[in-house]
DNA sequence: TCAGAATTAAACATGG
DNA sequence: CCCATGTTTAATTCTG
């Protein structure tokens, strides 16, 4: 990632409005993270880009704190108002701020001003992974970002031209018309192509996020008390998990990880070069040998992800062939019998939005009926799990309400066990970065190391 | 060192 | 005309 402060501060605001808001809420919540372990990690996080130290890997737990405890409200639309870590912290309703230390006030000044370690990519990918419908129009996925990255509120508003660069660019996003639109504004909305799913999930493991399968939609059994645990596997270890294994797990990983391992989860962060892209935008790409491009992206065969949902486990039509420009350019056209999936993605959705793919692609492009179909069904369990907000209201509100209920109770305790779960698990890692950061910066100064005490100490106490 | 991926900037088109 | 959105190109930076 290039630095977005090099990028010039005169522009104009593209969406005024909103850098207020969000700046607003992230400093009552602080980014909803949990303040003492933050205070720790972000102090000297204020730059991304280089020469970072050990600074840097307690900015990056920081961020994986945020998006493991955001993906562990699994079930549940993110509330961009309201940080996933509010519950974890305060109980349910106490903003993670609330405890007024001086950790979390450092730790939101510097939430606002540190990059997240992700890419672009990802970050469109998390939104439109989180919203209820899969979909999202770019104002949305602004939105998403702004709220879970204050950093972008703050800085110069050439980001959301990368987003839409993105989002145009890259062949994991897909275009869909949305034909009742016009109440919901103008613009389309955009969704991950499943095809590429896969890709992102990779990618965002790569970017020191083990829980990146959270991220993935849930399987196609609704969860109830005797629906079989959904079962995970760790990549590096090949382990087969239970969800409820997972705190342990995942802690496993974090205080176990060989020194790779250990960059990866606490390291300089990374942004996975493994997105497709839609075509070339550059020419010597169209020239460029398939030497490298054959040999990236190892973890999609290597380590194949159980993402506990059918086609993220298929890589056959690999995308990783077409990864680079000239190969991505060159594969539309055959990929045009390619199985496509995109459309049961929005099975859910197309209630609300009938789903139109853009002439541009649409050339290349047939949705795979077999697989639609299961993932339809697929998705409109998961939908139905996933909490009210959003554009699938109406749909929602045609439903009887009986059968939701009792959906909406385990809901609610797998939510709460995998919270508390993610809480463990991060309290664990928070020591283990905070004890790490601390050999590492012996010769830091004294008031860094005074805050890490600090964090270590909070941390201890809530272990103990 | 190099190729490729990602970021950033900018121009342009379109539609509300 | 303004603004949001979307596309495209180019330059730059970063990373494996």
């Amino acid at each position: 990632m290039g630095p977005v402060i090099g990028m010039s501060p005169d522009k104009k605001a593209e969406t005024p409005g909103v850098q207020e808001l969000v700046g607003s809420r992230a400093a009552t919540c602080g980014m909803g993270t949990l303040p003492e372990a933050e205070s720790a990690a972000s102090p000297k996080a204020t730059s991304v880009d280089k020469g970072l130290g050990d600074d840097e890997e307690l900015t990056n737990l920081n961020w994986l704190h945020e998006n493991l405890l955001q993906n562990f409200t699994l079930g549940t639309e993110a509330q961009p108002s309201v940080s996933p870590l509010y519950d974890i912290e305060g109980g349910g309703a106490v903003p993670a701020s609330s405890s007024s230390s001086s950790c979390s006030r450092a730790q939101e000044k510097d939430s606002l001003k540190s990059k997240p370690p992700y890419s672009f990519s990802l970050l469109i990918y998390m939104a439109i992974e989180q919203s209820r419908n899969k979909c999202l129009p770019v104002k949305e996925i602004y939105s998403w970002i702004l709220d879970h990255f204050p950093y972008f509120a703050n800085a110069p508003t050439g980001w959301k031209n990368s987003v839409r660069h993105n989002l145009s660019l890259n062949k994991c996003f897909r275009k869909v018309e949305r034909n009742l639109g016009k109440a919901n504004g103008k613009g389309s909305l955009w969704c991950v192509d499943p095809e590429y799913r896969p890709n992102l999930i990779q990618a965002l493991k790569k970017q020191h996020f083990p829980a990146a399968h959270a991220f993935c939609t849930p399987p196609a059994s609704p969860p109830s008390g005797s629906s079989p645990p959904r079962h995970l596997i760790l990549q590096d270890q090949g382990c087969s998990l239970k969800e409820s294994d997972i705190d342990a797990a995942t802690a496993m990983m974090l205080l176990n990880s060989s020194p790779e391992q250990h960059r990866m989860q606490c390291g300089k962060p990374q942004q996975s070069r493994v997105l497709p892209q839609k075509r070339s935008y550059s020419h010597h790409h169209h020239h460029s040998s398939s030497s490298s491009s054959s040999s990236r992206m190892p973890g999609v065969q290597d380590n194949p992800i159980d993402l506990s949902r059918p086609e993220t486990a298929v890589v056959s039509n690999d995308p990783k062939e077409d990864h680079n420009y000239s190969a991505t350019f060159q594969h539309c056209a055959s990929r045009s019998s390619v199985s496509r999936s995109s459309v049961s993605s929005l099975s859910s959705v197309d209630e609300a939005y009938e789903y139109t793919p853009q002439a541009r692609r649409a050339g290349s492009e047939g949705f795979h009926s077999d697989e639609d179909s299961d993932l339809a069904e697929e998705l409109e369990q998961a939908n139905d799990r996933l909490g009210d907000s959003g554009y699938g209201t109406q749909q929602r509100a045609a439903k009887g309400p009986a059968s939701k209920k009792p959906r909406k109770e385990v809901k609610q305790e797998i939510d709460e066990e995998l919270k508390e779960a993610a809480g463990s698990l991060l309290h664990l890692a928070g020591i283990r970065t905070c004890l790490d950061a601390s050999r590492r910066t012996a010769k830091s100064k004294k008031k860094k190391k005074k805050e890490e005490k600090e964090c270590c100490h909070f941390f201890v106490r809530r272990l103990c």
